[in-house]
DNA sequence: CTGAAAGCGCTTACAG
DNA sequence: CTGAAAGCGCTTACAG
C-alpha cells in the first residue's frame, strides 16, 4: 500500500498542505518538522513524481536524442552528459533513434509531451521539420555537432581539424593523396573537415587530391578502400572518420600492404582503440567528454532562462601517432 | 496555450470523458469520432502523460540500470533492447551508474518511484542490498548478466565459452599458458569463464597454467600483460575478455613481439574492432544484441503477467581466427 | 506557522 | 453511445 501525502498528514495530525510545505523546504515549526521527520521516515515515504510534474508542469529531466548509442563518439558524449546533469539533480531521458531522421522529429515532440525542461540533439542533419518542431514545443534545444543560426549549437572545429591534418601530411611528405569522406549532407564530418583539408593543400604545390566517398560503417570502408587501392596508387588516404580508418587498414592488411611503410592513413575523432591498434592511428582528437559536460551546463543555464552563447565551438587537437610515414 | 482534454470537448461539444473514451479506443459514435478526428488534428492535441500516468498508476517506461554506456556489450544489449521495446509501445528509461554500485541500489528506487513497469539490471555482482531493493520496489525485475536464485536471470554460457576456448588453445598444442582474468567478485566473467577453461586444461596432460588477474580496463591489461611477459615465456595469453585481450596485444606490440607468431592472445566477447584489427582476435562472441532483445521479450511479459523462465541461458560461439598459432 | 479549498489533466465506474 | 461526477496525489494562493 503506497502512502502519499495524505495518509502522512493524517498520521502527523497536520494538513496536507503542511506537508507539502514541509517536503519544499517552506517553513515549518520545530514541533510539526519532528514530526514529520518521523513520520516520513517511518512510513518510508516518497512523492508521486507524476502528481508533482502535473501541478509543476515541468520536470528536473532533460532530453538527449541521439542517432546511435553503439558508437564511440555518442557513449562518451552521453556519459559525461548524463553525470553533469545528474550531479546538479537533472535526470537524463536518453532516445536513440537508430539514425532515423523521422524518428528523430518524432522523439522531439515526444519528448516535449512529457514535459522534459530541455532537449539536447546529437545532430547530423537539420532539417525544416526539424526547425518546426523546435518552434512548437517551445523548450530549450541545444545542438550538438551541427550548427544552425537559429539554435543554440556546439560544434568541433572540423575545419581546423581538416586543416591541421593536411597541413601534417603535406609536412610528411605526401603528395599522392586519397581522401575518403562522407555524405556532404553532413555539414561537419562531410563537409568542413574536407574544406580545411582542402584549404591545406591549396598553399602547396604539385599536390594531388582524389576525392572519394564512403558510408559510416567500418565494413563501408573496407569496400571503398578496397576499390581505391584496386585502382590508384596513393601514398596516403586521408579518411573522415576513425572509424573508416580503421576499415581502410583492414583492407590494406587483407591485401599484404603495410602501414605506414607502403600506404599512410590518418583518421579524425581520437577513438581509445586508435591508440591501442598496431600501427597506432594518427588523428585528431575530439573531446566528446569535455563536450558533454559543457553541453550540460549549457542546457542548465538555458533552463534557468540565462545566457548562453548561441555558438560554442570546441577546439580539437593532432595526435601524432605511427600511421603516417615520413617520405 | 496547450490543449487539453477540456478544450477538445468544448470544441467538439462532447463531454470530456467522451473524448477519452475515444483517446482510448472506447466506443463511439461514427458522428462523434469524425467530429473529434479533425478537432484533434486541427488543434494539434496531445495528451499530457503526468495526468495519464497519475490516474492509471503505471507507465509504460521500463528501466535499464547500467553500469556504463561506453563498452562495447553494454551499447550493443541497450540499443536492441531500446528498439525491442519501442517496437511494442514501451519506453526505455537508461540509468547509469559509472560502475558504482551504491548508485545502483539508488536507481532501483528511483525508477519504483517513477512508477516504471518494469527493471532490466545489467548486473556485475548482487548484494544484499540489490536483494532488499527488489523486495520492496515490488517491480519485475530482470538480471542480465549474472544469475541469482531469487531473481529473473539471463546469463550467457560462460563456463562453456571458457570450456569451448581452453579445449581450442589444447588442441593448437600450446602448453605454457597464462591466462588473464578479473576479479572473481564478479562470477560471469571472473569465475566461471575461468572455471570453464580449467575443466578443459584438467582434461590434458603436462599442461601449466599460470593464473593473472587483471582489471577491465584496457589500459589496465597492458599493465599486467607487461610484467607477465617480464618474467614468464607463455605461448599464449588467454584473456577474460577482449578489451583485455586488445591491451595485452598492445602491450606485446610495444616489445616488438609478433602475433601469433612469438605469442598467441584470445578474448572473450566478439567486439566488432577484434575482426578489423590484424591479426584479427580469436574469441568467443556472446550474442549482445540477442540477449538484449531477448530481455526486452522478457520484461514484457513480466509486466504483463505473464510467465517466464526463472533462468536463460544463452549460447556462445567460437570465432577461430588469427591470433592464436598452431604449434 | 497552519489549514481548507481549488485545481493540474486525465480516467473510470455509474447512470441514462 | 454519451455525460456528470469523483478521484488520482500533489501544489498553491488565500485566509487566519
Amino acid at each position: 500500500m503506497k502512502t502519499t501525502i495524505a495518509d502522512i498528514a493524517k498520521i502527523a495530525e497536520v494538513a496536507k498542505s503542511t506537508v507539502s510545505r514541509y517536503l519544499n523546504g517552506g517553513s515549518v515549526s520545530n514541533a510539526t518538522r519532528k514530526k514529520l521527520d518521523q513520520v516520513i521516515q517511518e512510513t518510508g515515504y516518497s512523492p508521486n513524481t507524476f502528481a508533482q510534474s502535473l501541478k509543476a508542469k515541468k520536470t528536473n529531466m532533460i532530453g538527449a536524442i541521439v542517432p546511435r548509442l553503439d558508437s564511440f563518439s555518442a557513449s562518451q558524449s552521453v556519459t559525461s552528459l548524463d553525470e553533469e546533469l545528474r550531479a546538479h539533480g537533472y535526470q537524463l531521458l536518453i532516445v536513440n533513434t537508430s539514425q532515423d531522421l523521422s524518428r528523430e522529429i518524432e522523439a522531439i515532440y515526444d519528448l516535449a509531451r512529457q514535459k522534459i525542461s530541455g532537449i539536447i540533439l546529437f545532430a547530423t542533419q537539420i532539417t525544416e521539420a526539424h526547425m518546426t518542431a523546435f518552434e512548437q514545443i517551445k523548450i530549450p534545444v541545444i545542438l550538438l555537432g551541427q550548427q544552425h543560426k537559429e539554435v543554440h549549437s556546439m560544434i568541433y572545429d572540423d575545419y581546423s581539424a581538416g586543416y591541421e591534418i593536411g597541413k601534417y601530411v603535406l609536412q610528411q611528405g605526401h603528395r599522392e593523396i586519397a581522401y575518403l569522406g562522407v555524405t556532404e549532407q553532413d555539414i561537419a564530418v562531410g563537409v568542413k573537415r574536407k574544406q580545411g583539408f582542402q584549404e591545406a593543400v591549396r598553399q602547396k604545390q604539385d599536390v594531388h587530391v582524389d576525392f572519394y566517398e564512403s558510408g559510416f560503417k567500418m565494413s563501408d570502408a573496407v569496400v571503398s578502400a578496397s576499390s581505391i587501392l584496386d585502382k590508384d596508387k596513393p601514398s596516403i588516404i586521408v579518411c573522415a572518420t576513425d572509424n573508416i580508418a580503421l576499415g581502410v587498414m583492414k583492407a590494406a592488411y587483407m591485401r599484404g600492404i603495410h602501414i605506414p611503410e607502403q600506404l599512410s592513413v590518418t583518421g579524425f575523432g581520437g577513438y581509445d582503440i586508435t591508440e591501442v591498434i598496431h600501427p597506432s592511428l594518427t588523428t585528431v582528437k575530439y573531446g566528446y567528454s569535455t563536450a558533454g559536460k559543457l553541453a550540460a551546463k549549457n542546457i542548465m543555464r538555458l533552463v534557468s532562462d540565462k545566457e548562453v552563447e548561441p555558438l560554442t565551438v570546441m577546439g580539437c587537437d593532432l595526435l601524432i601517432r605511427e600511421s603516417v610515414d615520413k617520405i
